[in-house]
DNA sequence: TCTATACCATTATATCATTACATCATGCGA
DNA sequence: TCGCATGATGTAATGATATAATGGTATAGA
């Protein structure tokens, strides 16, 4: 029985905030929203603790290239490894799932005599709204 | 003909300094380096400059989960994607070939509609040799 | 000479993250 | 009830990483 691991009202304020974002921010952009300010979060640090916990529980996924959180797509989280696809345009980004790709990764660091950990895999690009924004400027 | 590109002193002193130190440093540790220091390299910025046109050669790559960079294992360096494996104790790091998982990710990430440009992996885990030494410790 | 380009220096500032320490609430055994 | 451990929180200061703004120097070609 392991027991219900309820967020608190930072952690809940935080982790609403992210996902009504629908992109990654970065911790003092969480922490510059009206929604956030208004609930009394107030310091960096406040920010960092909730988003540390949410990471903790899968609900959250940090981006690393943007120094960004963002809510993990699945309402109940994960542990499990998955790939980022981050727009260079408008930071639009996307969880994806690694299709095997992580067991071959896994092997290829085994193979160098590694004991491996986690995967990260962040890819960059157009979203498709910018890919075809692009197209129209020719 | 592409004009030989020959590197500035300061950028061949930032990369004499990574090819010696045969792990990640960041920007800040690479101007702490005596060998740096001596050489007239004194300000954040002057390594950032020097980094940015090896990273662009190819020759030094960014780890972004350490916000450090690193030599490239081959001489001549390249700008095909490959993936690091990052030793969680030592920092120790070493170079991959992906193997063809990125033409696996970079196709999911077509899947969704976006248009590929870069594809970062890093593992974290344990060294060969730190593993052996937590194997040691029981 | 005039202009363009590349490289570099210096200072200040912006951005991201942690340390240190105090406070408050909760739960739990004595 | 008291005492105490635990965990969440608040505040302030600082550390760590990266860029902006400005201008100097050297060089190459028109
Ligand atoms: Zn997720
Ligand atoms: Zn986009
Ligand atoms: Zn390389
Ligand atoms: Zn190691």
């Amino acid at each position: 029985m392991t027991a219900k691991p309820k967020l608190t009202k930072n952690q809940s304020v935080v982790l609403k905030a992210l996902t009504r974002a629908k992109k990654p921010l970065t911790a003092y952009e969480i922490l510059d929203l009206a929604t956030v300010r208004t609930q009394g979060l107030k310091a960096p640090l406040t920010i960092y603790r909730a988003l540390d916990r949410l990471r903790d529980e899968g609900l959250v996924h940090r981006i690393e290239s943007l120094n960004a959180f963002l809510a993990c797509c699945e309402k109940a989280g994960h542990t499990e490894p998955v790939g980022f696809v981050i727009c260079d345009n408008c930071r639009k980004s996307v969880e994806l799932r690694l299709s095997d790709c992580e067991t071959h990764l896994g092997a290829s660091a085994e193979a160098a005599g590694f004991q491996v950990g986690e995967i990260r895999v962040e890819m960059t690009g157009l979203c498709p709204a910018c890919v075809k924004a692009a197209a129209r400027q020719g």
